[in-house]
DNA sequence: AATTATACTTGCTTAAAGCAAGCAAATGCA
DNA sequence: TGCATTTGCTTGCTTTAAGCAAGTATAATT
């Protein structure tokens, strides 16, 4: 496991290479991702998800909403946390950076014969189901 | 395949922490790891594997000399580079390391069957023999 | 009502990473 | 051979990412 694990160290990384070159680190990307996937997002929730120090994401929402792609809206059932939503700005660019990210990853898999993309597929649906029992992530 | 990136980088964040708490760096850890598997291990070679910026990396391995970790001879074959090998003391505090992050790769197994280990193990094998093939790793 | 906990902010420090100029050995080639 | 180019690494510096600790406001507890 810890062979693959440093294996596919790699391959995120060559993944996450794409983001990097993009104007968002990989925590920005993360959070906006984030952001997009659920549409009632808040602090407390990304940080939950990514596991980032509470304050740092704090300044990471900041920027990104100074960068006009996030906005907040005090949330009615708990005035101490906020709603994040993705402006039009934030979706557009968003959108440009998963598309992104996306040829990246097709790039991985070119070149491979259907046989062996079905048998990948299946090979990390199993990781998935076995590993997230645990609830790891 | 996404997803499943996604997924990952969440498993390895976990056995990654465990590394972080650690007097070393993700990289620090990584680079100690390419010298102790490689007995004739170069900062060009380390370079090309873990895919780091060169000045960094010899930022890097000037701080493992220097906590005696990491030691360095001039290659014959090519003096403009360094043979790198780990000391004693950078043995015996790699595989601490090494065992720390044993243990916190336990723990991510534990409570499986010995079914779900082998899916997994055998997934894993899947994924490294296909995408292995790409050569991005 | 007072205490404690939670959600987030703010300012600051530290650590990680990256850049660019430079040096010396190696390679290529006229 | 000798000169240019490339390669492997270093050095000093800047930038960026990440983390910490103290603070504010709301919410929950008792």
């Amino acid at each position: 496991m810890r062979a693959f694990n440093r294996f596919y160290t790699n391959i995120i990384g060559v993944v996450d290479r794409c983001v990097l070159d993009s104007q968002f680190s990989l925590t920005e990307a993360r959070v906006l991702f984030e952001i997009d996937r659920d549409p009632a997002a808040t602090a407390r929730k990304i940080r939950n998800l990514l596991q980032v120090d509470e304050g740092y994401l704090s300044h990471t929402i900041e920027k990104l909403i100074r960068l006009g792609l996030v906005e907040r809206t005090r949330s009615e059932e708990d005035k101490r946390s906020f709603k994040l939503v993705l402006s039009g700005k934030g979706r557009a660019e968003f959108r440009a950076l998963d598309e992104k990210s996306d040829r990246s990853t097709e790039s991985l898999l070119r070149g491979l014969s259907d046989e062996d993309i079905n048998t990948l597929a299946g090979s990390m649906r199993e990781i998935e189901r076995i590993l997230g029992k645990g609830g790891a992530a």
